[in-house]
DNA sequence: CATTCAGATGGTACTTAGTACCCCTAGCGA
DNA sequence: TCGCTAGGGGTACTAAGTACCATCTGAATG
């Protein structure tokens, strides 16, 4: 208790001098002097100076990633959302912290640059594991996979701000509908009608809304296609 | 004719060597020596050493601004498709140089991160306009124009990524039939139901064509219900 | 023709991030 | 006691980027 660890003493001074006198304003030999280790150690623990504010960006990524191997076709879109909330809980979690970043690559340039390239490998994950979903030997798509990918980070990354400035008093909720439009967005309606349209394949619906539920009107949805 | 500017010295010499060397193994003091130039020389003309591979996303950006500033609120659409449209074009001007860029960017993860960063500048064009587009006083719905945005950019990537690896023999046409199909995603089916959905009388009717068969879709019926 | 002024180039010195390499110490089991 | 390992420390180096000043060249102007 006495002795927090070196990388916890290295990671609060470095915020600590992040928001007395800026990022860029503080050198790597700051922080040491200030936590009271040696250089070489805050690089073992560290890969540079970008990554005390984001340590666990890879964790973060098996996190997502053992989320959506634990699927099948079936639930494919269930995981999706399911590891899009666990991010989101991540940030939760750290609360104060996730607040300190966002002043921080709100305003560093580089900081930003350095999120977004994160962010960018959490949308190649999702962005296979669509892409394998749909996956439709007569008509591969990725496009679609790609849109849906973006749209699902972006759903994410829109609730998280909006957390993060203090605007949504219940994120998971949020965020659960968000990802609910998402998702309606992109298996309620498929693309109609390109203009040398492949038509005649696929199916043919005809939507209404009605006093009637679903189940009832499933036989005659079955027996019109 | 003789003498090239110093600045197409630079980056003839920057390519080159990378080339032969790979990114990492050039300092840029092998490029000013290369050149024949000195190194002041190249800070001048370039910020950094990445800025020699990414010259003009200034320039891109400002294409962009402006093409949409020039449309109002019915040609929106029109406006964003074009200036997606105007960017891939520049890129295909590019010709040999955007696959020597991609093949460094493909390779090279800082390269790469920075190419991210700088889409996301894009996208934030995009999102702003696209937010304006749709503002509705009454429901402002800033999470859509995100998503559209995501996919403005997401579609224009596919399309770019896939010429560059010459896999697209008429991208314009293919980024046209892109940007219809995110636009028709966006724009055709009005946001259907959301739960409290202020559901109107009479009779509600939505027909599309989908390839998918019945039972994929049934969950998202559900939902809708 | 001489001057001067602007713009582009060159050089030098400095700061800082990040890497390579080796040393030291504390603990711990054999 | 020996020897091993892990965590920390120090020194020296490379390379990007910045600051500042010096130099050159060409063109306009007296």
């Amino acid at each position: 208790m006495s002795k927090p660890s070196a990388r916890d003493r290295l990671a609060q001074a470095a915020f600590t001098l992040f928001d007395e006198r800026g990022y860029e304003q503080t050198t790597v030999d700051d922080i040491t002097e200030r936590a009271g280790l040696g250089r070489t150690t805050f690089f073992r623990h560290y890969r540079s100076k970008e990554d005390v504010i984001f340590p666990d960006h890879d964790r973060l990524l098996e996190l997502i990633r053992d989320r959506l191997a634990t699927s099948n076709h079936r639930t494919a879109l269930a995981a999706v959302s399911d590891a899009v909330r666990l991010v989101l809980l991540h940030y939760l979690d750290e609360g104060d912290l996730a607040r300190r970043r966002y002043t921080l690559t709100s305003t560093v340039p580089a900081l930003r640059d350095r999120e977004i390239a994160s962010v960018a490998r959490y949308q190649r994950l999702f962005r296979e594991f669509i892409a394998d979903w749909m996956a439709d030997p007569a008509e591969p798509a990725p496009l679609r996979a790609e849109l849906m990918a973006a749209a699902v980070v972006a759903a994410h990354n829109h609730v998280l701000r909006r957390w993060l400035r203090g605007e949504s008093p219940d994120p998971v909720a949020e965020v659960d509908e968000a990802m609910r439009q998402v998702i309606n967005l992109f298996t309620a309606p498929a693309p109609p009608a390109s203009r040398e349209g492949t038509a005649g394949s696929g199916t043919t619906i005809v939507a209404f809304r009605t006093s009637q539920d679903i189940d009832t009107l499933l036989p005659a949805l079955r027996r019109l296609t």
